[in-house]
RNA sequence: GCCACCUUAGCUCAGCGGUAGAGCAGUGCUUUCGUAAAGCACAGGUCGUGGGUUCAAAUCCCACAGGUGGCUCCA
């Protein structure tokens, strides 16, 4: 068999090959460092026959690479090949955690023997298990979990691979009863898999009849799981693990289907790394916008208002109000009316637009008028007659609006407009209310009532991707503006899936028409975007600029949709050259998408740093003493006179004190200013992040910085 | 909404059946200071809310509210 290395050179090898006799062969020292290996690309075990996995493939050559953790010095640091620490090699992390997913299977198993195992794969940054158990699993549980799992880790078992065809394997699983497994081998069966694969976590008596393959189920001592791999050689690999939490979670995702105990782990190859990982965790904490907008007093959030309601304290609120003009300065370049519409609107104009009917759940209910209210009691309409009248929309009423679209259409068509109105383009900040779900909500990107800087373009079908172009390239300009180079482009398709068609309203026609438009627009962004099916919105396909949280989690920003459906359900309409009327093609478009969410983000992305012309305290001046906190006065009015938001310290603290209470406050300059600089009308500029900057006549700071501050400088 | 956990001063947290504690922030006084925290004093809490157990509850039990993590959902 010839096999060829990642140096491209090629060798032959026995048919019985496995990556670890090719290993031994190429070297002693990575012989003991192999983990695994990828045979035409697919990580495998290192005692699976090359000759098994490739044939599963009709490429030849076979390529090898064997997987290596890290090299562990006598300090017991990781020394990485390519010199990147944890997440340098991906590979030999999965395999890790994996099989430290087994090892945790095994330890909660013995000390809940009831235990019924389902799922455990690995993470970016760990693994989780989804078991069904009865009796909750809790954080005091934890040490007790990694106390066996370290005992097990120190007998330095084997993992060993073997399986069983199709009907043996079924046959075992059936025998033990576990209808999650069971369900997991049809699933691959069905997948096309020829052979059910198990491992154990010890050696087995027997030997295989044939490569891995045993006609009948071998006696197994050890724990053992059906598995498709691979994992690291034997347990002894595992360095350093953590349980981190217990979750719930559900078979297939299925709220009605039945409930997993879901726990989290991870584990790196020393402690040092482990440690490592923690304490970055620690810092994503102190880094989250809930924390950190609670310390510089940016919102706050009070149950005595409601849940998911976000206040702007003052902070905040000159945060938003910067991003706002910022966003109104581009909309002016770009050609957009700006507009102002209620918080409310009839019932019916919803269910025109289709909200009312499919979105209900996620809706605030109607307001009901009073009058009517007491017509129905009245009729002796009981409570649940009402609650079931208001669920099928028989109740005319207000709705608190979950969107602005159909109040932008109603401008529109409120008077005729001729092919040459076109484009037009209405933006509004508009704030929206919806029934999130009480779990779901979080801080300020996931909250019940939010306001977009939304907007509605009504274009021909010729203009459409002209406009699109254009809306994208207003979210780029955002996103380039704020220096947020991490985001990820997401074209949301609606769901084919048969029983999905009451997510989304009109036909598909149109749907796959809108959709293409989009992959077009996003193929002509120039960055790499992803198209999702079950990701539309209801009314059409959309680009979504996703982003991620200090904790991982993702958060679409900046939206583009294509809609057909909306104008066809409320009748646009335009007269073209032709003189007969046409229906223009909507697109909605939000850049930040909502100003909470955003801004949410936009805290954690700054860490509270923001660039000058965000900063709610632009400058402060510390006098060195009260002697001089006229002169201080007197700065702070030239700088407020320029329209810079800037305080005096006015305490009593020492110099040394104001300074770090400055810099905590994240203020970008301090200007400070004793005696030398009274006498030469200069101030001693300090930045937050460049420290000490000497003195400089006020009038050159003033220039400098309306320089930065308009130029929006990061 | 579901599961687990959490809720003590403005903030961060200790106390876990026997009279409510610390640091920071705040207020007052002393100090008047040149690039990351001077000193002293004072004030601040129905221990989330409501029930229960007990001679005695911040502490144990129950319910509710709010929060955190995950699941599900996300126009």
């Amino acid at each position: 068999m010839k096999i060829t290395l990642p140096d491209q050179s090629v060798h032959t090898f026995d048919d019985n090959a496995t990556p670890g006799s090719v290993a031994a062969s190429i070297g002693e020292g990575l012989a003991r460092a192999a983990l695994g290996a990828k045979v035409n690309g697919k990580l495998v075990d290192l005692t699976r026959p090359i000759a098994d996995v490739a044939a599963e493939g009709d490429s030849s050559p076979v390529h090898l690479a064997i997987v290596t953790g890290p090299r562990i010095n006598k300090k017991g640091e990781a020394q990485w090949r390519d010199g990147t620490p944890s997440g340098g090699d991906a590979d030999a992390l999965y395999l890790l955690r994996h099989s430290t997913a087994h090892v945790m299977a095994e330890a909660i198993c013995k000390l809940f023997p009831k235990t019924q195992l389902a799922y455990g794969p690995p993470l970016d940054n760990g693994f989780y298990y989804d078991l069904a158990l009865d009796t909750p699993i809790s954080s005091a549980d934890f040490p007790k979990i990694e106390a066996e799992m370290k005992r097990i880790v120190e007998e330095d078992r084997p993992f060993t691979r073997y399986e069983l065809d199709r009907d043996t394997g079924m046959g075992k699983l059936y025998d033990e009863r576990n209808k999650y497994k069971i369900d997991n081998a049809d699933r691959a069966l069905d997948g096309g898999a020829q052979r059910l694969s198990f491992y154990v976590t010890g050696p087995l008596a027997a030997e295989p009849d044939e490569g891995r393959l045993f006609e009948k189920a071998p006696r197994v001592t050890n724990f053992e799981d059906l598995c498709m791999g691979p994992h690291v050689p034997s347990t002894g690999r595992i360095g350093a693990f953590k349980i981190m939490s217990v979750a719930t979670s559900h078979w297939h995702g299925d709220v009605e289907s039945d409930r997993f105990q879901r726990v989290y782990g991870t584990a790196f190859f020393t402690q040092a790394e482990l440690d490592a990982h923690l304490a970055q965790l620690e810092e994503a904490k102190q880094r989250d916008h809930r924390v950190v907008g609670q310390r510089h007093g940016l919102f706050t959030i009070d149950e005595k208002v409601g849940q998911g309601l976000i206040l702007w304290k003052p902070a905040g609120a000159i945060i938003r109000q910067e991003l706002q003009k910022f966003i109104l300065m581009h909309l002016e370049r770009q050609g957009y009316s700006q507009v102002f519409t209620p918080h409310i609107g009839r019932l019916d104009l919803f269910k025109t637009s289709g909200h009312f009917p499919y979105y209900q759940d996620s809706q605030y209910p109607p307001l009901i008028l009073r009058e009517q209210l007491s017509t129905l009691a009245k009729e002796n309409c009981t409570c649940a007659e009402l609650a079931h009248k208001m669920e099928k929309g028989d109740i005319d009423g207000y709705l608190l609006k979950p969107m602005n679209c159909p109040f932008h259409i109603q401008i529109y068509a409120s008077e005729k407009h001729s092919y040459r109105d076109l484009p037009i383009r209405l933006a509004e900040f508009g704030t929206v209310y919806r029934w999130e779900q009480s779990g779901e909500l979080s801080g300020m990107t996931r909250v019940r009532g939010f306001t977009q800087d939304d907007a509605h373009l009504f274009v021909t079908e010729d203009q459409l991707d002209v406009e699109l172009a254009g809306c994208l390239d207003l979210v780029k300009a955002v996103f380039t503006t704020l220096g947020m180079t991490d985001y990820r482009v997401r074209v949301g398709l609606r769901d084919p899936a048969p029983g999905k068609s009451d997510k989304f309203v009109g036909d598909a026609e149109q749907w796959d028409k809108a959709g293409e438009s989009c992959r077009k627009a996003a193929a002509s962004l120039g960055v790499p975007f992803t198209a999702e099916e079950g990701e539309a919105a209801f009314y059409g396909p959309k680009i979504d600029f996703v982003v991620k949280d200090v904790i991982g989690r993702e958060w679409q920003l900046g939206t583009v949709q294509v809609d057909y459906v909306l104008p066809q359900r409320f009748n646009l309409e335009y007269t073209g050259p032709d003189n007969q009327p046409h229906r223009p093609v909507m697109i909605h478009r939000a850049p930040f998408g909502s100003m909470e969410r955003f801004i949410g983000v936009l805290i954690e992305h700054f860490n509270a740093s923001f660039p000058l012309w965000l900063s709610p305290e632009q400058v402060r001046v510390l006098p060195i003493s009260d002697k001089f906190l006229d002169y201080a006065h007197s700065v702070a009015s030239q700088l407020q006179q320029a329209a810079f938001r800037v305080t005096v310290d006015r305490s009593n603290d020492r110099l040394n004190a104001k300074i770090a209470t400055a810099q905590q406050d994240k203020v970008p300059y301090m200007l400070i200013v004793g005696g030398k600089d009274q006498e030469a009308g200069t101030v001693s500029v300090r930045h937050r992040s460049q420290g000490d900057r000497g003195a400089v006549p006020l009038a050159q700071f003033i220039a400098d910085l309306k320089q930065e501050r308009d130029q929006r400088r990061l």
